[in-house]
RNA sequence: GCGGAUGUGGUGAAAUGGUAGACACGCAAGGUUUAGGACCUUGUGAUGAGAGUCGUGUGGGUUCAAGUCCCACCAUCCGCACCA
């Protein structure tokens, strides 16, 4: 028996086709609605090969939809490709073969692997996001929005390459300079189109009430501090009289901290405000400070660390609450003129920021809030000082009150600010949706004849910038509306516009709308999401909004597109560097005998604490290899076995060989198993593992049920060692129902063993098709509990006791239990029921 | 800078405020001889001869009882709007 060996390869070969075969129809959805379940994984950027990450995504939502279908449900299980996109751009230029070629073979071999992985996918719903079915579509949603006014073009700001002449993303800047020119990086402000999301912010606030108990919380907090909401005052300053700006008479000014107006010392404005721009038309230390503050990136965090620079303009305003103080008015580079009104005012005690400011600039630091310890700046809230009318009233008082009165006196206005910006949809690339408008010197924008198609007669070697500026024959075009010459937006959409709504055209890939409605309102919500938390703000805040503004234009009755979210973690590896400072392959690292690593040309490598696994890096392991040696199964398995799916997982090969000897072990006992069943050899009635079995099956699904993947597997572990130890003594029935069992509920994580095992057992149907197995509630119960002793909170011993002791008994027990104890010294006992007892003396 | 998380044996990790370390990996000793990607048994937090004592990043606090709750701190990781 013991020669026999799990032969995956042959395993896996019998029962892949029966896998990748998966289909549920939509007449059958629609047959039964409450049946539905839709399970989805975030789709795939079509790279050419599949990492760990994405075998980690796939593999919960493969064992979710699993378990799903044995109860019973008609599971959606769709995946697809998300095709356009920076990378194929990219590697276009290189290889000048067009991104439309390269990614179709990406697709095509991804999909080869994931098949050959046996995730039971739903293939007749699979989407391509660069195929013409999907962003003609899309196109129609663009115009329609554009009717609606949510779309519409504005002044922003772009990353320029003044070498390359060109866009670069955030990605291409590297330390300040261009990828390929290594030019220091601009700022320039390009007529771009945005979606206007900020309208929504209310709505996609209150809508992470609805999630809280399905979105992970963390989820939940990140996205209300993206959106965030605060409450302000929009205050008016009136400029005093000067020869520098003489036809702009205010500035207006948002503030979160109106309450600290009286420790008002400076005023800082954008370099894009407007007195910014007319003052530097005039002056050129004006503009040159302004060129200086312009080569900067755009990124959020780049703005924040950047050296605050000011250039006093030698205007003041005046001060609104304080009779005839002045306050100076600087340039900034840390204002944002799209966020607020492009102007601030500075309180240095009570903001790290402005109190940076003005000890650099020399301007008075003035306390109007006390603190504990009297160090500045204080940015807590407290009791107003030096604040006039304000004293004595706390921070939220004297917000209130100084609302009021600048309400009163026409200085200002309460106003909801939000932290969120608009959506800036632009993108000024070839490989993307065309944006579909034709820009008419009499018209205007005018909506496009559709559909747009991306041309593919382009160039791509040696290609600068964006292709659809240049090609004449595509970019020239007649208005619309009146026929005269007019030029199409040459801009393509973000790729992010396209992922806001796939998971609703997987429902009907065939629609000549963007949406099957019927299907759709019977379809969504998507049961399950899973995918990566580093999307947790921006594409799951996207779609979020892409299903309100749907729901408002009546495409589906739908608000709401993801019930519950399961945000798995990154999968890591230990880095290893050589004495040349080069990464190191973790397949390239051998160790010698003393220890030491050396790479594959002999030099000494180092090993460095675990990282997200990533090509640059060389700190991976591709999944194809580890199919091959190791099977689909083992890999399975080893993935979901030792950590919680929300946890980043550290790549560990040995804990990979565990399981792959596991499967041999489950192999093994099959074996035994069947010889005692098939040769009747009957020799014990023992029925102890059924109750067992029973047992497990709760904790087990429990654990499924809160997709603790981790635990159901150290469950069904130890569910197996307990089969394993009784094989000799339980009866046949029971030793066939426990291991059926086992097979059952092991069968979602390695199912083509399970398959096999559950064939070879006589079974005429498949696993696949058998229900879920119940657990028996009568036999569960258990009859004695094991309580506890604790002397002062530390253990002592445990007792054993009938289940639902009375407390007196317990208690009584457990005095008797611990003999080393004076019974007159005890100042107090605690006795919980079934579980514990605290003696205190 | 802002926002979010994480921290428990040699390692991945378990633990409705109630027996810390389930289930694995690794390691050690023994068995087996089949040389295999072996398998089986036993042991494995630290310390101590032992009863025991200590032990969940650090320092406080609440509680009969804290890995779990509260406060302060430290370290590491992730995101920051044009990577997807």
């Amino acid at each position: 028996m013991s020669d026999i060996i799990y032969n995956f390869r042959a395993v896996e070969n019998k029962w892949i086709n029966n896998f990748n075969s998966y289909s549920v129809s939509n007449d059958i959805i629609l047959s039964n609605p409450n049946k539905k379940y839709y399970v989805l994984e975030m789709l795939p950027y079509p790279s050419g090969k599949l990492h760990m990450g994405h075998i980690r995504n796939y593999t919960i939502g493969d064992v979710i939809a699993r378990i799903k279908r044995m109860q019973g449900y008609n599971v959606i299980h769709p995946m697809g490709w998300d095709a356009f996109g920076m990378p194929a751009e990219n590697a276009a230029i290189q290889s000048g073969i067009a991104p439309s070629i390269s990614t179709n073979n990406n697709i095509t071999s991804m999909k080869n692997q994931l098949q050959r992985l046996g995730y039971m996918y739903d293939w007749k719903r699979e989407v391509s996001t660069c195929n013409k079915e999907y962003y003609f579509e899309e196109q129609k949603l663009f115009l329609e929005f554009y009717k609606r006014g949510l779309v519409y073009r504005k002044q922003s700001y772009v990353n320029w390459d003044p070498v390359d002449n060109t866009v670069l993303a955030n990605e291409q800047v590297i330390n300040g300079r261009g990828w390929r020119s290594g030019a220091v990086v601009e700022k320039k402000l390009l007529n771009q189109w945005s979606m206007n999301i900020t309208s929504y912010a209310d709505r996609l606030l209150e809508g992470l009430k609805d999630l809280k108990g399905y979105w992970p919380d963390n989820v939940i907090t990140m996205q209300e501090n993206w959106i965030g909401k605060s409450e302000g005052a929009l205050i008016n300053f009136e400029i005093v009289e000067n020869n520098i700006v003489p036809n702009i008479n205010n500035i207006e000014v948002y503030s979160t901290r109106p309450d600290t107006i009286f420790g008002m010392s400076f005023i800082a404005i954008s370099i894009d405000h407007e007195i910014s721009k007319t003052l530097s038309k005039n002056d050129t230390k004006v503009s040159a400070f302004i060129e200086k503050c312009r080569k900067l990136g755009t990124t959020e965090e780049v703005l924040e660390k950047a050296e605050k620079l000011g250039y006093f303009t030698g205007i003041y305003i005046k001060h609104p609450v304080i009779k005839d103080k002045q306050i100076p008015v600087y340039i900034a580079n840390f204002v944002l003129i799209d966020y607020g009104t492009g102007a601030v005012f500075g309180c240095p005690a009570h903001d790290e920021r402005d109190y940076d400011f003005a000890t650099k600039y020399n301007l008075p630091i003035t306390t109007v809030i006390q603190s504990d310890n009297n160090e500045l700046p204080y940015t807590g809230d407290g009791i107003l000082i030096n604040s006039n009318f304000l004293n004595g009233k706390t921070t939220k008082e004297a917000k209130f009150c100084i609302i009021d009165y600048l309400e009163t006196n026409e200085r200002g206005q309460r106003q909801t600010k939000y932290r969120l910006r608009d959506w800036l949809i632009s993108r000024q690339r070839y490989w993307g949706c065309p944006i579909p408008i034709v820009h008419c010197p009499k018209c205007g924008e005018v909506p496009a004849n559709l559909p747009v198609e991306l041309p593919d007669d382009i160039d791509f070697k040696n290609l600068i910038g964006n292709p659809l500026e240049k090609h004449t024959t595509w970019k020239y075009t007649k208005c619309p509306k009146c026929g005269c010459d007019a030029i199409r937006d040459t801009d393509t959409l973000d790729t992010f516009f396209e992922s806001s709504w796939y998971f609703l055209r997987y429902l009907d890939n065939q629609c000549n709308d963007p949406i099957n409605k019927e299907i759709t309102d019977i379809s969504l919500p998507v049961d399950l999401y899973i995918g990566g938390v580093e999307h947790a703000v921006l594409h799951l805040l996207y779609a979020r909004f892409f299903m309100l503004v749907l729901h408002d234009l009546g495409y589906s009755k739908h608000s709401m597109p993801f019930k519950k979210l399961l945000t798995q973690g990154m999968v890591c590896h230990k880095l290893y560097k050589n004495s040349d400072n080069e990464y190191v392959f973790p397949d390239d690292v051998e160790k010698l005998e003393d220890g030491t690593l050396i790479d594959n040309n002999g030099k000494k490598v180092k090993e460095y604490p675990s990282e997200k696994m990533s090509k640059s890096k060389k700190n991976i392991v591709n999944p194809q290899s580890i199919m091959e040696s190791y099977g689909v199964d083992a890999l399975r398995l080893f993935i979901l076995s030792d950590t919680p799916p929300e946890k980043d997982l550290d790549w560990n090969t040995s804990a990979l060989d565990g399981s792959w000897r596991f499967l041999n072990r489950i192999w093994k006992v099959f074996n035994q198993i069947l010889d005692k069943i098939n040769n009747n050899n009957q020799n014990s009635i023992n029925n102890d593992l059924y109750k067992i079995t029973n047992i497990y099956l709760q904790k087990i699904e429990e654990n499924y049920n809160s997709i603790s993947l981790n635990k159901s597997i150290a469950l069904s572990r130890e569910l197996f060692n307990k089969i394993e130890d009784n094989i000799n003594t339980s009866s046949n029935t029971s030793l066939k129902f426990a291991f059926e069992t086992f097979i059952k509920v092991f069968y979602p994580i390695t199912p083509f063993i399970c398959h096999e095992m559950w064939q070879i057992l006589g079974n005429k149907e498949y696993i696949s098709n058998e229900k879920w197995p119940e657990f028996d509630k009568n036999i569960i119960q258990e009859e004695t509990v094991t309580i506890a002793i604790q002397v002062n909170g530390k253990l002592r011993k445990t007792i054993e006791l009938p289940k639902d002791t009375s407390k007196d008994i317990t208690e009584k027990t457990a005095i008797e239990a611990i003999t080393s104890i004076d019974a007159n010294k005890i100042k107090k006992i605690i006795v919980v029921p079934n579980r514990i007892v605290n003696i205190v003396v």
